[in-house]
DNA sequence: ACCTGAACACCGTTCAAGT
DNA sequence: ACCTGAACACCGTTCAAGT
């Protein structure tokens, strides 16, 4: 962890706003590591200097919106309603999270469970997200017992990489969650 | 439709043969078109000229399993178990299907409601077969009334892409299939 | 230390030249 | 009619050369 140097820093940091502006415009397949090199204007082995792979930099490019769902998933257990309506409130800001930038979703939920892969750290945070959620809602005795935090992670992420992938109206997805939702509450 | 030459039908069906082959053992991207070609044993023009993109050689390499899914649907409600026996009965030999072919779940699901992708044909297959489904649970009323075969489709689907990215054993397959299930039956 | 950009290996796809 | 395979455009990634 030794410190970088200024500039580098600096490059470092334009690189991952520039690569964010893009991968969020046009997803990560129509980007290439010439155009974020070209755009932040520097060479591309300073890109590869500063992140490994292009899921590396991608990684760092959506790192911010991350870190603020565990809030998220407080938010939506804050409400007052039926456990129903707070499960499907989560489950709703979750998609948002993770259609926000074009092909996150299935790329995020595809590396579920792989500890090699660069999203790993985003994966342990979604699933202590939903950890949190399942929690709350059990200690309520609203869910089934064997639901766990792995399994709605890769049901809701389904969920999100199909509704990111066909560009679906709000209305579809929700329609969607609610099944999900119906069949992890106990009945 | 003009008859094909009899050595351009014998390609033909070689290639989709070999392509079939190996995109089974190793999925859609560990496959170029250069190897497909030179397993063939033909150049690379003769690929593109009976397949016009990589994507219409893998539908045709995986076509023949398609075409006994509407029959698998009619299995599966044959039985005479609790509607929900019968419905994951589907959605296992449903997943079980999509998931033959690596890569194949994903790509699938994906081509859901876009008419002009190469795989248009296998939707409807599978729409069809899942409107069959519905239609034989919904006249028994099990199923909630707003269900449709598209959300279906797209549920279990990603259900199967996921399961087909992280390889997951057909128990952890199970348990997501009967969330779903649980949230499309009548409670 | 850090940066540059030509070069590499590998794609899917095209097309002029052959039979 | 059908086939061949060199060539093209475009990737992600590497590395020798610069400051």
């Amino acid at each position: 962890m030794k410190p970088l140097r200024a500039d580098a820093v600096r490059n470092r940091e334009r690189i991952a706003d520039i690569a964010r502006q893009l991968f969020r415009e046009k997803g990560y397949d129509a980007v290439s590591m010439d155009e974020v090199a070209k755009s932040a204007g520097v060479g591309v082995g300073t890109l590869y200097r500063h992140f490994p792979t292009k899921e590396a930099l991608y990684d760092a490019a959506i790192q911010a919106w991350v870190e603020t769902v565990t809030a998220a998933a407080d938010t939506a257990l804050a409400g007052d309603g039926a456990p129903r309506d707070r499960l499907l409130a989560w489950f709703e800001s979750y998609v948002e999270f993770l259609t926000r930038h074009k092909g996150a979703a299935w790329r995020i939920t595809s590396a579920l469970g792989d500890e090699g892969s660069p999203f790993a750290a985003k994966c342990r945070t979604y699933l202590n997200a939903n950890q949190r959620v399942i929690d709350a809602l059990a200690a309520e005795g609203a869910l089934r017992g064997d639901v766990d935090a792995m399994q709605l992670c890769r049901l809701v992420g389904g969920v999100a990489a199909v509704v990111d992938n066909s560009e679906l109206e709000p209305a579809a997805a929700n329609a969607m969650l609610a099944v999900v939702a119906d069949g992890v509450l106990a009945s």
